[in-house]
DNA sequence: ATAGAGGTTCTAGCGGTGCTAGCGTTGCGA
DNA sequence: TCGCAACGCTAGCACCGCTAGAACCTCTAT
């Protein structure tokens, strides 16, 4: 019992140690040089051993990714809950959504680009997904008027994926950054009043 | 003289053919299945050939996303011209873009996410790129208010593209793609009078 | 007509990828 | 102390993008 206790013990910590190294490597040189050859030297054990946790190199990138979900959901929490009015807390939050995904370049992109196989709107999904779509939500809410809160909530984040991905894509410029994400808050903050 | 320029209308026209081979192969396979020994195969040829052409595999895909910007460029159009007032014209142009996404995905993968060496907002852009920003400018101009046109268009257009790379990677549900398109709309078709 | 020159295309191969079969070792349990 | 099971390793598979150099074919000039 405590042998095998002892077992399991060293085996979960293996496999953090694969998943930070996996995360380091990529946000130090990109998923590009993220091989498993590389990864397996970095951890100092051989390549088979990656198998033994993981079924593939997606799921190595999946649980990376499950970790982004933790980190960014805490930071739009701090930036909502430091606003003071809801104007300012969804720009707020949109601020910090930007911020993340430019300072985490390679992990926003495991996140949302790589690691097809996450389940996302469905109950299965990360508990850490759910509390970053919520904080999402509440900072949305007060601007939703006769709009579905849920479906605003995706259209807005969608919108701040657009900007993000295409900005990192080379294919909006990065000088009018700020402008845009102030364009986007302004008119999802606007609750149309009659939609006649 | 003659034999020169047939031999160079012959080699543009292999190079057509290897460019809609690539495209075709995208369309029905993925572009993960595209590589550069079952395009040779397919276009008859050996793989250093596509070299002789093209710098890279990526190049080939550059030439293939350069076809898009055409196609999609030309489906805005028609929906731009057809619509009858400004909102109604912006929700065609939306849906036309929707449409162009969801059913060429790995044209419109290679035009967005992939081929990241092309240039993109600056005058050395491919013309039918140009072409397409300027339908969207056009159908988003009425709704501009205070707004700068370039920078709304590009936030809008980065919203629509945000919320179809998402459906696409199973990030958001399918079925409720068309509320959160009119969403969209709605929020983009209300000029904030005032943002005092 | 024919030999040579030049360009074009092919065969073969390099170093890399994700992944796995099967062997050797190690350390626990009887 | 001995057998066995679990574990991690070496070696290798099929594939990738890409390229050097040989082979071939066509056009030119004698």
């Amino acid at each position: 019992m405590s042998i095998q206790s002892r077992r399991e013990r060293e085996r979960a910590k293996r496999e953090r140690l694969i998943i930070t190294a996996a995360r380091e490597l990529a946000e130090a040189e990109g998923w590009e040089a993220v091989t498993t050859r590389r990864l397996a030297e970095r951890v100092e054990y051989s390549q088979p051993v990656l198998y033994s946790h993981f079924t593939g190199k997606d799921a190595i990138m999946a649980a990376v990714a499950v970790e982004g979900f933790a980190d960014v959901a805490a930071e739009l929490r701090a930036a909502r809950t430091a606003a003071t009015d809801p104007r300012q807390a969804l720009a707020a939050v949109s601020a910090a959504y930007a911020a993340f995904a430019e300072q985490r370049p390679a992990l926003y992109e495991a996140m949302f680009s790589l690691a097809t196989d996450l389940p996302f709107a469905t109950p299965e999904a990360p508990a850490a997904l759910h509390a970053a779509f919520g904080e999402l939500r509440e900072a949305v809410r007060p601007h939703a008027g006769d709009d579905d809160l849920g479906l605003l909530t995706e259209t807005f984040w969608s919108s701040l994926h657009g900007l993000m991905t295409l900005m990192r894509g080379g294919r909006l410029p990065r000088e009018n950054h700020d402008r845009r994400l102030a364009i986007l808050v302004g008119r999802f903050s606007c609750p149309p009043a009659d939609h006649a």
